[in-house]
Parts: structure tokens; sequence; C-alpha cells
DNA sequence: GCCGACTATTTTGCATTCATTTTTTGTCCT
DNA sequence: AGGACAAAAAATGAATGCAAAATAGTCGGC
């Protein structure tokens, strides 16, 4: 029950300079991309055995640079490499998600902190759009069009803190959950919904004052509370799940 | 100038039960523990090129296993992997260390805040014990002792945060750090020496009440002056080395 | 009929080999 | 002598081959 990619943890790559494109010329560059959205959007079955081979013809390469990709993939947390048993999505116990949640709490705390340090009134103001969008989804009952824009604010939060080397780790951690989210049918309670617009509105405020300690203590607050509502649905699976307009 | 790994960052791996033990059963498992070591230590220069092949033999080792290595300590963002011209130790500037020290201090912040929620009378009196230890080292100027016995401190914050994630993230970006602590000679100033032992009865008070959010903000801001003193003495080096007694 | 041991097939781990690309060296021309 | 071009050498990226381990399948025993 050892992975191959043992005790040590691995935080994330470089900066790298561009932030989105997916350029990428070597072959196993290549591949890492495609298995890593792969995974993430739950087109394995949690805890499957995926024999090299079948991913090899799946990507029409070899295995050399497959079995590369599968290392970083280990390292970064996704899936587990069983020593000479193969590769296999890693399965995240409740316990893992509590862990995993609490972590991103950490940084998101982290980055309102530091986003109140430099943000600009501009961003603020995007911010602000974001949040009216976001309250217009919510009273439209549009789930998917809110948790977009959720997540479109979380996001400048973390860009407007000016740390890359915080960004990719948030961005790691994301994907972890993400597939969680793909996987498992992540609705959320309508209770929970008002008090998170409660929660962002005070978000927004202290952004505004630029109060960065407070910021950090709410942030962290709303994204436990999050993992709250995430782990009790994990515990009972679709309860309240909203009508779509 | 574009990594072979590129923009996402690799967050770390898995638990792994294990917290120190370093068997390894497979051999590019082994190779990875000691490559990591090596780059850490400081035994490369910074930005050195480093041919696979001398590696290899110095590794008495294949190609294959040196490179899934090196595929992941790109990935743990230790090194560069530029395509067709190899590996390089990756040389962090004065931003990357600033943002890393940042991280850090987010981390650690958090964990303190987790620790309030968890940690022990036990752990209390045990971190405490290692207070009054540094507070001796501080007084016979013992740089070194100091310096592990804070070390110590900071990770025992950390283990009673419960959170074998954190664990694995706070491990990764401290490996980086210490990195740069290895090849440049990282003395501390003696008035920060005072004002760090400051902060840490703060740490400690705010640790005895668990005042989580409190103890968050501390953390924080102690990190946030090692940062300070970092970069200043990467500006001018060795200011005021201690005489070891 | 079910459980356990033995054999065959598959799969993983690593070494070796092949094809490109890069880097170095050597030569020639200005 | 200095620089540019060209060829050789070396290094990287990927594919293939081979040995060891694991899985599955079968047979035999109880």
């Amino acid at each position: 029950m050892k992975s191959t990619i043992p005790d040590t943890g691995v935080p994330f790559a470089p900066p790298a300079g561009n932030g989105g494109d997916r350029q990428e010329a070597s072959l196993h560059g290549e591949i890492l991309l495609r298995l890593r959205d792969y995974v993430v959007e739950g087109n394995i079955p949690d805890g499957a055995r995926v024999p090299e081979r079948q991913l090899c013809e799946m990507l029409g390469i070899s295995r050399t640079p497959l079995r590369e990709a599968l290392k970083v993939l280990a390292a970064e947390g996704l899936i587990e490499l069983l020593p000479n048993r193969g590769a296999r999505v890693r399965q995240l116990s409740q316990r893992d998600l509590e862990e995993l949640f609490d972590v991103m709490a950490g940084l998101e705390s982290l980055a309102g902190r530091l986003a109140c340090e430099a943000i600009t009134d501009a961003e603020i103001i995007a911010i602000e759009q974001l949040h009216y969008e976001m309250y217009g989804h919510y009273l439209h009952r549009d789930m998917h069009g809110y948790f977009q824009a959720n997540q479109r604010i979380h996001e400048s939060i973390v860009a407007a803190a000016r740390n890359e080397t915080l960004k990719a780790a948030y961005a790691n951690f994301a994907g972890r959950i993400r597939r969680v989210r793909y996987s498992a049918n992540f609705a959320r309670k309508r209770q929970r919904w008002a008090e998170a617009m409660r929660e962002h509105e005070a978000i927004l405020d202290a952004l505004r004052r630029r109060a960065g300690s407070e910021l950090s203590d709410i942030l962290f607050q709303h994204l436990r509370n999050k993992r709250t509502a995430a782990i009790e649905h994990l515990a009972e699976p679709q309860e309240d799940a909203p009508a779509s307009p």
C-alpha cells in the first residue's frame, strides 16, 4: 500500500510565465496535459486499474512518455502508483476531502490577505461585477451559472494576490477537488446558497477596505462552510437538487 | 524558456501514512529520493546543466528511471526541464523567493489555525520545551542550535494541525527554500533574532489560548518578517555573522 | 462443490536502441 | 586573425526488448 512517489509532497511547477495556453512541444508534456484532464474529468472510475498498454494505444504513443506522465500525475496526487501493480486513480476518503478543503481554505485565506496589499480599484470593480452576476444566477436558481461566477470570483482573488507560486498550488488542489465534483454530482443545498451569498458580501466588503487580516478570516470560514456542506452532501447524496429554470 | 512541465502546479503526493522513513522498493523511487536530497543540499550549482549520462553513471542506473525522477523533480519545482536542452537546477529569483516565503507564511498560518482546534496539552508542553531550548541557544548565540529548535517548533505546529495534505505541501515548499539556505549562507541578523524570540512568545501564548484566528495572524506576520530578513540578507550577504561561542 | 496449488499469460520495471535535435569542433573564406 | 559555415560529436526524446513480478486460469485434492 505504498505509493512509488512517497512521503514528499510535490508543491508545484514554476510560474512558467504563460498563464493559460497549453501549447506543448514535447510528447510527454502533451500526454501529461491530456491525461490530467482525462483523470480530472472523471473518465476513469475511482480506484480503477488502468493498464499502461491500454492507455498507450488510446493515446497512440509508446510506454516511455506515458510512464513519465504517470509519475508526474502521481506526484501531483491525482493517481497512485503501486509498485509492480500499476496506476490507480487516487480514491479520496472523506478525511482526504476534508484535508483538501482545509488546505484550499488556507490558500484562499492567504490569497485574500495578499490581494489586499496589491489589488487595484479596477480589479475590485471587476469582482463586484462578478458578484452581481452571481447574485442574478442565485435569484434565478441557476446553479451552473452561479457556480461558474463563484469560481471566477475566487480565481480573481487568487490572481490579485500577485503570486504565481500560490496560483499554481491553488490550481493543483482545485484540480483534485474538481475531480470529486465531476464524479459525485455536487449539488449545493439551498440554505447554504443564501449563506454563501452573505459571506460573499462580507468578502467584498473586507476587500474594498483592504482589510487583509479580516478578509483572511472570512475567506477561511467561507471555505470551511463549503467543506461542511460538501462533506454532508457526500454522506447523503442529492438532497434538494435545484430545478433548472 | 518554457519548462516541459508547464503551467500546472503540482501540489503534492498522498499522505502515504509513514511520516519519516524512506524505504523504497522501486529503483526510480530510490533515485528520486537521492536526487532530491542531492539537489536540495545544493550539490549542483544554480542553473548548472547536468547531463543525464553523467547522473546515470553517478547513480549507477540507466536513463529511463533517471528521467522519470527528473520529471517529478521538475513538477516539484526544484529543477527545470528545457525541451531538448536538458535539466537545469531551478534558479530562484528574488521574486520567486518572496513568493515562496509568502506561501510558506500562508501554510503556517493555516497550520496554526488548525492546530488550535486539535492540539493536546501535551503537545503544547512539548512545544514549550522546544521554545525554552531555543531560548537557551539564543542566549548562547548558538545559531545552529537555535535554527534547529526553531524548525522543530514550526514542524510541531504543522504536525498538530492533523492534516497530512498540508504537511506534504509544507514539506515541499520547505525543501525549495532549504536549497537556497544551503547555497547562500543564511546567517540571521542579531536584531532579527530578538524580534523572532518575541514573536515566538506570542505564538505560544495564542496557542495556549487556542486562539486560532489570532495565531493565524501572528504566524503570518512572523513568516513575513522572516521573509524580509532573508531578502535583505540576499541583497547584502553576511552582515553580522554570529560568532559561535 | 469449494478451496488451494501450479502453470500460463499479462503487466510492470528497467535497459538498450534508434531517431532528432543541439552543441561543439574544425575548416575555410574574407 | 576573426567570423561564418559545415561536419562531427554528444545529448535528448521516444520506441523497443527483456527479465521479474503479478494476475488469471486451470487442475487437483479434500
